[in-house]
DNA sequence: TCCCAGTCAATATT
DNA sequence: AATATTGACTGGGA
């Protein structure tokens, strides 16, 4: 479907590769704002410009790792977003990309033309029948979705109190947990793997926003007990210096720069980075202001649909169709996302060695160490400030309707 | 073989 | 309908 997608060739991993430092937090909200700006959806989104599903675009949206922190391949959602918001026509593209999209649902739907059968809308075609009894399989290719393991309450209880004393539990630990709960050994071994990865971006995650951010609750689990991953973690708020504010999408900037480079020809030539520090402020500028604004607007749905789906995923992975804006005129080689100087810790990942401790346990419940404190500190005077505003709510309220403001 | 970072994709929530 | 959550997988590294 997409319009002109030649695969994308490799391109992005250089793009990658030599890229400045990004803040991945501005990145994201700044996306999230055009994407509720202009009603367009994740899946989208996600499918047409990032290559990812829309879950995973979720998580990406709403708690970006800082840069600092991610693996080169972890960066390229990243890139790729930011060359989206540089791209003047991105909002356009990808509304005609939702056009066609939609176009071809009716065409099915209604069989104006293509195989009739206007029965496939949604992921129809698996008449493999219920993915349950209905024999196991059989389904040359379905394979019968997978079932999922759905984690009762108690049992994630269990698990999180056994990660408390054990994050990496044993592999006789697991067994136990395993058969105790009755859950397959590689259930436990994989939800201890999701807990302490998903724990740790949390951490990190708190030492990011706190700045701005509204006082929202984004704990990861949902129920209780919360524990702040006590690794040694070398943590470092937020990826600190860059520009806080991203250049509003479409605002051109000032010099052309792109690669030209055979390959990378890709990327829309136009684009670049956005004036990430460089210039005089160099290293460690950083702090980011307090600017907050609001993000985040009710963008009320509209026009959806499911995919086409032609292969679940292969279909769009292959760079099924990231932008690119052809336009090779004028070109300079240079990158634009200038390669700073200081590549901060051009290290990908933190290596903080799990193993070597034993002392992971502790009750992380409480402790915190200064630098949450801070943080937590703030997210009190929020949340003493929401309160506030609530109770003044309630009272004025209560001059109507007493009753309906039991909270 | 174990761990992790990234993702997918089925479900849950909104 | 769109977005969030989360168990399972994949590919890399040590």
């Amino acid at each position: 479907m997409a319009p002109q997608q030649p695969p994308q060739p490799l391109g992005i991993q250089e793009l990658v590769a030599v890229a400045s430092e990004l803040d991945t937090y501005t990145i994201t909200k700044k996306v999230k704002e055009v994407l509720t700006d202009n009603n367009l959806g994740q899946r989208l989104f996600g499918e047409t410009v990032l290559g990812l599903t829309q879950g995973s675009v979720s998580d990406l949206l709403s708690r970006p790792k800082p840069w600092h922190k991610l693996s080169l391949k972890g960066r390229e959602p990243f890139v790729r977003m930011q060359l989206w918001l540089n791209d003047p026509h991105n909002v356009d593209k990808l509304r005609a990309m939702k056009k066609m999209e939609k176009k071809a649902y009716l065409k099915r739907r209604y069989g104006l033309l293509s195989t009739g059968s206007d029965s496939d809308s949604p992921s129809v075609r698996s008449e493999c029948v219920s993915p349950a009894l209905a024999s196991l399989d059989l389904c040359p290719y379905s394979q019968a979705k997978k079932i999922r393991v759905v984690l009762g309450a108690e049992e994630k209880e269990e698990l999180r109190k056994a990660y408390l004393l054990e994050p990496y539990p044993s592999q006789n630990t697991i067994e136990v947990l395993a058969s105790q709960l009755h859950l397959k050994t590689n259930t436990v071994i994989n939800w201890f793997h999701n807990y302490r990865s998903r724990m740790r971006r949390e951490v990190l995650m708190e030492g990011l926003q706190d700045n701005d951010m509204d006082a929202e609750p984004h704990s990861y689990s949902p129920s209780a007990t919360r524990s702040p991953p006590s690794e040694g973690e070398d943590r470092r708020p937020p990826s600190g210096h860059i520009h806080t504010s991203l250049p509003h999408v479409k605002q051109e900037e000032e010099g052309g720069e792109l690669m030209k480079s055979s390959r990378v020809q890709c990327f829309s030539t136009a684009v670049q980075f956005p004036p990430l520090k460089s210039e005089h402020e160099d290293a460690m500028s950083g702090c980011r202001e307090p600017h907050l604004e609001g993000d985040e607007q009710p963008g009320p749905g509209s026009v959806r649909r499911r995919p086409p789906e032609e292969h679940p995923v292969q279909a769009r992975r292959r760079g099924g169709g990231v932008w690119e804006v052809p336009r090779g005129s004028a070109s300079s080689p240079g990158l634009m996302m200038s390669v700073s100087p200081v590549p901060s810790s051009s290290a990908p990942i933190s290596p903080n060695p799990p193993s070597t401790s034993t002392n992971h346990s502790l009750d992380p419940g409480q402790l915190q160490s200064p630098k949450v404190n801070r943080s937590s500190q703030r997210r009190n005077e929020k949340m003493a400030n929401l309160n506030n505003i609530i109770h003044r709510l309630e009272r004025a309220a209560n001059r109507e309707e007493t009753l309906e403001w039991e909270f």
